[in-house]
DNA sequence: CTTGACCTTCCAGTTACTGGAAGGATTGCC
DNA sequence: GGCAATCCTTCCAGTAACTGGAAGGTCAAG
């Protein structure tokens, strides 16, 4: 199949696809007399399975690991565990400092009273001196 | 001052204030004859203003307009408070996007076992065929 | 006068793509 | 057979916001 039917079935854009294989995060697809690339099913099955890691927000790095680990027969289920749970923490981090910085800016709009009047206390906190 | 001294005071790495300046984010520094940039306290307090703008989230371009609105006099609070407002749209959806992921995970790290065995929940739900 | 800590510019790399140009292949239609 | 539309290819550049590092000038202390 060409480029753009495994693009459709995995759910990545032809462009990321050949990113990846430039990127050695797949290996390079077979290729027809004309030069076109050629996918069967089980390359289809390999995309989209990063489709769905890079869905959940694991890095390219992190890809390359579960990738790796998925197409070992003798992995250790622990070790992909590992990066699921590191991902997990990674994300609750990043949960906490937006739902900080949400409070900060909910608290200055809400004490900002938004209309044509030039003060404005959202303004004034970034510019306030460090004491 | 030294741009290190400016750095020291604003919170920002030398490094980025003269990226700052070098995208017109801020004014270009006046030199000294030795062609060293010298730093004045305004040019400290604007410095300061972007860390902690951006340390909010906020991006360059959300910067430039935060940054002509701070130094605009006839500014209207509306305007800012827009800006605001959408800061926090933006982080309310990327919260709700990654409690979603964290949820898929933490349910798929829940069942996988994670030992020595090659059976995993994890790697099985990224493999899923597309039914 | 030397050493070390500054400062300067410029270039490259980061992450993970995305857009676009130039050109060849294929497909369908008349 | 010819033509247009839609593929496909490669390669180059750009995105966001820095960060690291090299090469070289400057300055203050001892």
């Amino acid at each position: 199949m060409n480029i753009s039917q495994a693009a459709e079935q995995s759910g990545l854009p032809s462009k990321t696809i050949r990113y990846y294989e430039e990127i050695s995060l797949v290996d390079p697809a077979r290729r027809r007399n004309n030069g076109y690339r050629d996918y069967a099913e089980r390359d289809v099955h390999i995309l989209r399975f990063l489709h769905r890691a890079r869905d959940l927000g694991f890095s390219i790095a992190d890809c390359r690991m579960l990738l790796s680990l998925y197409t070992d027969s003798d992995r250790h289920s622990a070790d992909v565990k590992v990066i699921a749970l590191n991902r997990i923490a990674e994300i609750d981090r990043k949960i906490a400092e937006l739902g900080e910085m949400r409070d900060v800016l909910a608290t200055l709009a809400d004490k900002c009273h938004g209309d044509d009047r030039p003060d404005c206390p959202i303004l004034d906190e970034f510019a306030a001196e460090v004491e």
